[in-house]
DNA sequence: TCGCTTGCCGAAACCGGTTTCGGAACGCAA
DNA sequence: TTGCGTTCCGAAACCGGTTTCGGCAAGCGA
């Protein structure tokens, strides 16, 4: 009675099956359990078949704190969120956890959250957490252009993936949506339409993806035959109000663009109020094509044209790539990239003659 | 040389601190540098301080899962977050974190994030974290009615502490904002704008939050002598579309009410484009408020007036709370709340008679 | 002066694992 | 048979802490 097979033992460690109670099941040492559980190859393939089926059986799972003291390891991603950030990607977090801590959990790995408001502290958080082994390995969203995180942890030799690419790959692994494919596809889109003058407001020059986002606009113009023109391109648009300044600045050029690319929708969102403010009417006068699939866009009116990326399996890969890093595979064997997916909504169609 | 105070060693463990280079540097054993630095009364208080202060110079600090191996206790505080819940909660993911981990940190805890997608999961997160020792305690995030955790956790005696109050207060400590004096402020503010006719949707029933901001409502209608309608009331509403659904309804009410007041801004979003659909002006022909201080509702047109909730405030007095609770203090003792800011905006107005 | 408490600390066991080392048992060739 | 190399497992040390237990020395009263 009282075994109370599944509860949330009241009395602590009392029932934990340990890898002694193991050992004793089998009369083996704990030695001997250790070693099977972990692979080693001076154990028979039999004893090894029959304690893991014992350890499965018990219900045994090695205690990860227990583990460390020696190994070091602890079976846990770090994840520190670098709040300054705009916040644009706020609204992808939910997602983006859930799903680095469901990858992280298939392999009974678990997830460390930490925050730091600059770069310094992010620093210091990383230092932090390794030394008290809360993390064998890190997380690094948003990738930036020449980022202080990549440089510390590569050279402290320490585990990590980006949520990005990196412009110089050494010692680098990474999941990345390719912005730069969208981005051609949505010039594509336009100029299937008949525009000639789409312009281009990019995300910030600091991240990875803005330099990415922008030769994917450039090759796309380049392939349909369309000259780019330098006043219909604007860098580094972060909030909703950069992207509402971007538009007019875009709508005062002449002739002004028939269409316009943003490399976010909170951005798409910003060129909708300037566009409306002016009378315009998206999809009609203006067309506008934005990227990431925030919920926003698809109650706008009229629903935007975007392309939408999944941020909860970023990052489920993104641990499963971290994790098999800790294991020690190489980084340039870690890395994958997807296509984010057109949703062809509202906010496109054939320019107006005028 | 070489020696690289700070950096992230490259070696591992190689330079770590450990407690026997503390007692070493004493000529003391290792048992009564432990004993000192967690104030045994056994140890001369001499003795503790001089120990501390060489912790202290040594930069020593004990592993944290080297004592869990013998105290059970691994310094960390978990958090499970529930997807399936309807997106509200998202905006506020990232400062709530951010206010947790800080909290968190201060004293040395860190935060383990976990994710599931029903209650049935998010059980069985809790008992996989605590089995490994990945979680001392838990923040429970919107308190429910009825709520499955808190009888669980309760029940298996683990510390916990709420965002949000519960009915039944035993063993449960909280952090909230108390909403049902917002509600009741609203009614004060539209009151003394003239209105007579005061509509309220409210947020999900599941939620405590609801019953509270109800009964806040209620209170200030009787208090400032209105009548309640109870047509002018919709209970429920989660989303953007609910406000709208719910919106409707009340607006088809004769006589209709010349104000709404939300439970939440989502809804009163919606509320906005019902009412817009239908020609109203906001701030005009309807006056509305709001409560949580989201960011679109600073954005729309006109902005809403709201109550603002600091949900990074929220989580750093949830992480001291619940790290007190985790060491010892009765949960009785651990029930804190907080008032939301006024956010007078453009969405209130004086009736207009028609 | 003696015995007994008290204050303070060291010795050693322990927690739940990992890892090194050595040796028993076996197979096989000489 | 002996000798030798493998295969496989047990014994024991170890990781970095905590905790129990016991003993020494000082302090105290008789």
């Amino acid at each position: 009675m009282t075994a109370g097979t599944t509860q949330l033992h009241k009395d602590r460690t009392a029932m934990r099956v340990t890898i002694s109670d193991v050992a004793d099941a089998l009369n083996l040492t704990k030695s001997t359990v250790s070693r099977a559980m972990n692979g080693y190859p001076d154990i028979a393939e039999a004893t090894q078949l029959r304690v893991k089926r014992m350890a499965q059986e018990m219900n045994y799972q090695p205690l990860s704190h227990a583990q460390a003291i020696k190994t070091g390891r602890t079976r846990s991603l770090g994840l520190v969120l670098q709040l300054s950030d705009h916040d644009a990607h706020r609204p992808f977090l939910a997602e983006f956890l859930a799903g680095l801590s469901e990858g992280a959990s298939i392999e009974g790995y678990t997830l460390t959250v930490a925050s730091a408001d600059s770069d310094q502290h992010v620093i210091e958080s990383f230092r932090a957490l390794l030394r008290d082994g809360k993390a064998d390995g890190f997380i690094l969203p948003r990738a930036m252009v020449d980022d202080p995180r990549v440089k510390l942890l590569r050279d402290a030799d320490v585990p990590f993936v980006l949520f990005g690419r990196q412009q110089n790959p050494e010692g680098c692994s990474w999941f990345d949506i390719r912005g730069e494919d969208a981005m051609r596809d949505a010039v594509h889109h336009l100029a299937a339409l008949d525009h000639q003058r789409i312009g281009f407001i990019n995300g910030g020059t600091r991240y990875a993806y803005a330099g990415l986002r922008l030769q994917g606009y450039l090759d796309g113009m380049a392939s349909d035959g369309l000259s780019v023109a330098s006043e219909l391109i604007v860098e580094d648009a972060l909030t909703m109000a950069d992207g509402a300044c971007a538009a007019k600045k875009l709508l005062d050029a002449k002739p002004p663009p028939t269409a316009i690319i943003c490399a976010t929708d909170q951005v798409a969102l910003g060129v909708y109020r300037a566009a409306t403010e002016r009378g315009q009417a998206i999809g009609r006068n203006l067309s506008v094509v934005g990227y990431d699939g925030i919920q926003e866009g698809a109650q706008a009116q009229p629903a935007l044209t975007t392309f939408s990326v999944d941020n909860r399996v970023a990052g489920v890969r993104l641990a499963t790539l971290l994790i098999r890093r800790i294991r020690g595979e190489p980084s340039e064997n870690l890395r994958e990239t997807a296509a984010a997916v057109f949703l062809d909504r509202g906010s496109t169609g054939p320019p107006m003659g005028e």
